[in-house]
DNA sequence: TTTATGTCGTCTGTCGACAGCCCACATGAT
DNA sequence: ATCATGTGGGCTGTCGACAGACGACATAAA
């Protein structure tokens, strides 16, 4: 009886767009390759209206980028945009670890607090897959307890556009402890309900990421 | 002779996307209205495609929304959403300030000067229409020296979604002048090279804003 | 009068077709 | 060989048409 009610068929469009979306975060479409209307629409057997409309959204979220001759190519992020974004991402995440400071229920730093443990115990056990999971978690935490909305939806769409680099973020110097330790100070000064540091630790915290991240990505650069 | 280039023809989705936004910031649309894919691409004489791309493009910028039902509407903010917006514009704005504050060159900081001077005679003249340029212009100056497209981009979208209000900026009780004074201190810290300071002065002068704005609108409630 | 059923019009989602543009390749002239 | 001119194929922008969903209104049944 599924709960008696039926789901509204989803449209071509938004499954494309789903579908487009996962393809570019698992690397089946590759940053720079270029897409086709045309060959994607004869792929899922429909015609090119949906994927039009699936290829625009995309466009606007910024995971396709469409050149002054209206070819659609996977976004490739240039070093100025890593940094670009991680500037804006910097930005809202510290305003939201400063809202939560101010405001979290006692509940949700205990959930705060559990996935920090958690976290503790998948580094022990040498498990990567949880260990990327938990750190997820633990920003995402941190963003649904700032309660508002609109920034959830601004530090997604930025995030999705490094989701390409996700795989480097445990990679490097003994990252997996750097990582717990700049979480745990975050959640440290959010119990302490010390908006300025927690928002303070936060900036150094994702700092780390970047500085990280741009290292990888120079030594491959080089190689 | 053009500069020896051809424009490359507009293609109507993008007219028609310009269009919409027009009518919007005009108040040809109102908050609320329900448009029609059918009845605008009869006024413009053209098929539904490029009205639907348009209309797309104009949801993933916020400005319409689509309910469950595949109607279209002008977005309404509600006093919720004026909060989280403002409350990612500081997030964004103060640190662009910021950034402007450590890496602003000697001409920039003349050209911010020049428009707080313009600002100040504006104000002594009385000319509504050219203090909210100015005031506008004092934002924007900020955020190009940041120098960061995407910051500017996220900012630009969050402004044009509360746009609708942009006309009670200037209202209030002495506006004009408590606006100057924000964007004069703003200035100084930035002047003196101070990032903290002009930061938190920009936090402050939006706050203003933000409160000035809620006044006025539980009072138009009210009546 | 109130409820149930049927019909109609309207709006969105999708389709297949066509035209214009651009590029690559080929053909021919120098 | 090099450059100019065709020529063809592929891709995007736009169009008009149809089907399904939904709501309004009317009509019929209680």
């Amino acid at each position: 009886m599924n709960q008696g009610m039926l789901q509204k068929a989803i449209p071509y469009y938004e499954q494309v767009q789903q579908t487009i979306k996962e393809r570019i975060f698992n690397g089946v479409y590759e940053p720079g390759d270029r897409l086709y209307e045309v060959q994607i629409a004869r792929e899922f057997a429909i015609s090119r209206s949906p994927v039009r409309e699936a290829i625009r959204t995309l466009i606007n979220e910024g995971l396709l980028i469409m050149d002054d001759k209206s070819q659609i190519y996977v976004y490739e992020p240039s070093l100025k945009d890593v940094y670009e974004i991680y500037e804006c991402r910097v930005a809202l995440e510290s305003t939201a670890v400063a809202l939560v400071a101010q405001k979290a229920s006692e509940d949700q730093i205990l959930q705060l607090e559990k996935t920090l443990s958690d976290s503790a115990s998948a580094i022990k056990k040498g498990e990567k897959e949880e260990m990327a999971c938990l750190n997820a978690k633990f920003h995402e935490l941190i963003i649904d307890f700032s309660d508002n909305m609109r920034l959830k939806k601004l530090v997604n769409e930025l995030k999705s556009l490094t989701n390409y680099y996700r795989f480097l973020n445990l990679e490097g110097e003994d990252r997996p402890n750097v990582i717990y330790k700049g979480h745990f100070d975050i959640f440290q000064a959010i119990k302490e309900r010390n908006p300025e540091k927690a928002s303070q630790k936060l900036k150094e915290h994702t700092h780390d990421d970047l500085e990280n991240l741009v290292n990888l990505l120079n030594h491959k650069r080089e190689r």
